[in-house]
DNA sequence: TTAAATATGGGGAAAAACACCCTTTTTTAT
DNA sequence: ATAAAAAAGGGTGTTTTTCCCCATATTTAA
């Protein structure tokens, strides 16, 4: 039976390393590679590598994030599965990485049992969920998050990232090809949707939801 | 000739059961038993079980930490050397885990042979360090005020922390009993002393640097 | 098909932040 | 003991942010 291939991308060598070495034993699977941020995954696929059917990617590397690398691949090779390997399954991060086009979100503290079986539901199913990640997205889901999550849109995304780049307004709206004065008027409508008096509040609140990572 | 015995504790499942994985394949050590947290480290060694000579420890986890667990082996059983396995390189942890009795301190983005010599020398030497931490213990010590880590005066990390409350330079000045202008002085300061061009860029330093927790 | 929301731009003024320049006193270190 | 660093305060500007109005298309939803 052929094999199937696996990249492997996490920032902490020694993780992905003996990650490698444990997926390895399963003889159904072969890692193709190991990589280490996001930035190494668009270069290994800019030179036309050989393709992995599944990518086990980390979330939080240096360089490029494992969300910005997994909407990179939906863009670019939509027919890797990525399951998203993470530390935390806090609920806004889960969502991010979805939305980004993964196909499952495994916890690092899971046992090597359940990986073998997340592995093996991505190829068959296309799709994979710890307990752990369902319950958080369903207790969050339907009606609550309506309330709780207050919804940006892209502009004001856009908005949010250059002011936490430390731009001004005037800079902002060169690169957002803008009148600084419609930058002002982004900038009060976030004010009154955050519910912060200040560009510090915005920043704080573009850390906290992790709008900017770090 | 006779294996070192080792023994893992992480609570991160597939990551200690991959690092047993890895260290097994190093014919010099043979993996004991993988536990999840300092509690069974406890448990462990209250039933007389085999003793290892080292412990690779994580720090963060749950019941009972990294640091916590090897207070407790010093004091119980001082001949286990502790090896400290962490993820990050902060100053205040490190020096936690070496007054604990660690006697040696790895990141977990090394490369899996620099696991292998730190065993060696553990082993041999008594203990071990990366390069990362002693440049990070040097820095932080009196001996070598570097260019690396920036030290931050109790006035300055005062006014960095209002400053990340939203608060105006007028405001912090009532806080801290001193005229606008000394406040003025002090962003100056950390402007230059951090290298950012504005308020957001302290916040974001504050922010990395954990001066603040969000 | 109107009404509402969205995206874009603007005027004018006050407040705050930023950038240089500076002095004096006290504390610390060599 | 003397030099250096820290702590406090100031002068005088310019730039940026903040605030509160407003206007006009375009798109969306009721």
């Amino acid at each position: 039976m052929e094999k199937i291939d696996i990249i492997i991308v996490d920032d902490h060598m020694l993780f992905s390393q003996a990650l490698n070495g444990l997926v390895s034993q399963f003889t159904r699977f072969n890692v193709l590679k190991v990589l280490s941020n996001g930035k190494e995954v668009v270069d290994y696929f800019s030179n036309s590598n050989k393709e992995p059917e599944i990518i086990l990617m980390d979330i939080q590397m240096p360089l490029m994030n494992g969300i910005e690398a997994t909407q990179w691949l939906k863009d670019n090779k939509p027919e890797i599965k990525v399951l998203a390997l993470s530390m935390e399954a806090d609920e806004v991060t889960i969502l991010k990485m979805l939305r980004a086009g993964a196909k499952g979100y495994l916890l690092k503290d899971i046992h090597p049992d359940i990986l073998l079986h997340a592995l093996n539901e991505v190829h068959t199913s296309g799709f994979y969920y710890t307990e752990n990640v369902t319950n958080t997205l369903l207790n969050s889901s339907p009606n609550k998050e309506s309330e709780r999550r207050i919804k940006l849109k892209d502009r004001e995304l856009e908005f949010l990232k250059l002011t936490v780049s430390e731009k001004t307004y005037r800079e902002i709206a060169e690169v957002m090809f803008l009148s600084p004065k419609t930058v002002e008027n982004y900038r009060e409508a976030l004010f009154e949707k955050l519910e912060v008096k200040s560009r510090i509040g915005l920043v704080i609140y573009a850390i906290k939801e992790k709008i900017v990572i770090l």
